[in-house]
DNA sequence: CCATTTTCCTACTTTGTCAATAGGAATTTA
DNA sequence: TAAATTCCTATTGACAAAGTAGGAAAATGG
């Protein structure tokens, strides 16, 4: 019942992105170094969200990375599932269809039902702009 | 963001044993049986459930494991920290100081809050009894 | 055109965990 | 004393997490 880095560090990477506010690109570089994250292991990740829709990308010097959409309109849920996969607590109730033929005799379904809404709940309306607004001190959100 | 099999295994393993009604105790094989699970596997399991205090064993023939308390008085929350360890979706959520130094500055402590909140509100609040009354037919909870 | 800066792409490595499997010791009963 | 049970520890194979590494492709500024 983890969130892995891998996770946590393209929230903290949306949020970086999404506190900048002249319009210019942000370099992997830039926020490899204020998040203190492996620029490399960043790339990947960024990767998710770029093919994702999340953000866009722009190459060459004075590049980097944009937000595709305000940050408004990006949940926390859109940048978990890119980056973590489905966030259910069991296969069972997965979004499709990976579901148990013994379902109709199951003891535990409903529980697990009931964890799986209590979580999209809170992470499917949560945007990246709530986060900001949590944010004490511009580039410096740091925490694991 | 997964419960591993071992918890899963777990609780099946609990709502069968609170589900016979006969004061004799339960073998390992016997519920390694209903349960198609491998009985190795569930005695590594039950070790934990015994020694966290969940349920208590007799040994020798005729021998097996009993619940210590009432189905009523165990929650889907203590079985699933003995086999899981902590349910918190990220280190500094967790029970104790697990802490992070720079929590003042972070953005995603309290997202990382309400979801452990919203977990362990369901989990600690759903008993083994509560999950027994889900259950149609008795001996028949197959769910993964 | 060319050097530089950036993203893009793929492969590799290391470490740890999950999910068992295995074998036998200790205990209790008949 | 044989059988049934729990108890205890070690081992295994597969897989994922968390990076590391190296270079190709594209854009810019001079």
């Amino acid at each position: 019942m983890k969130v892995s880095t891998k996770g946590r560090y393209a929230l903290r990477l949306m949020i970086n992105i999404a506190s900048r506010t002249d319009g210019k690109p942000v370099s992997i570089k830039d926020i490899a170094g204020a998040e203190n994250i492996s620029d490399k292991y960043l790339e990947q990740i960024i990767a998710l969200l770029n093919s994702g829709g999340l953000v866009r990308s722009i190459r060459g010097p004075q590049g980097g990375y944009l937000l595709r959409k305000p940050p408004e309109e990006i949940t926390v849920g859109m940048v978990l599932r890119l980056t973590e996969g489905t966030l259910s607590p069991v296969p069972c109730v997965e979004d499709e269809e990976t579901y148990c033929e013994r379902e109709a005799n199951c003891a535990t379904i409903n529980l697990w039902r009931r964890l799986n809404k209590a979580i999209s709940d809170i992470i499917d309306t949560t945007t990246i702009a709530d986060l900001c607004a949590n944010k004490p001190e511009a580039g410096d959100e740091y925490c694991i």
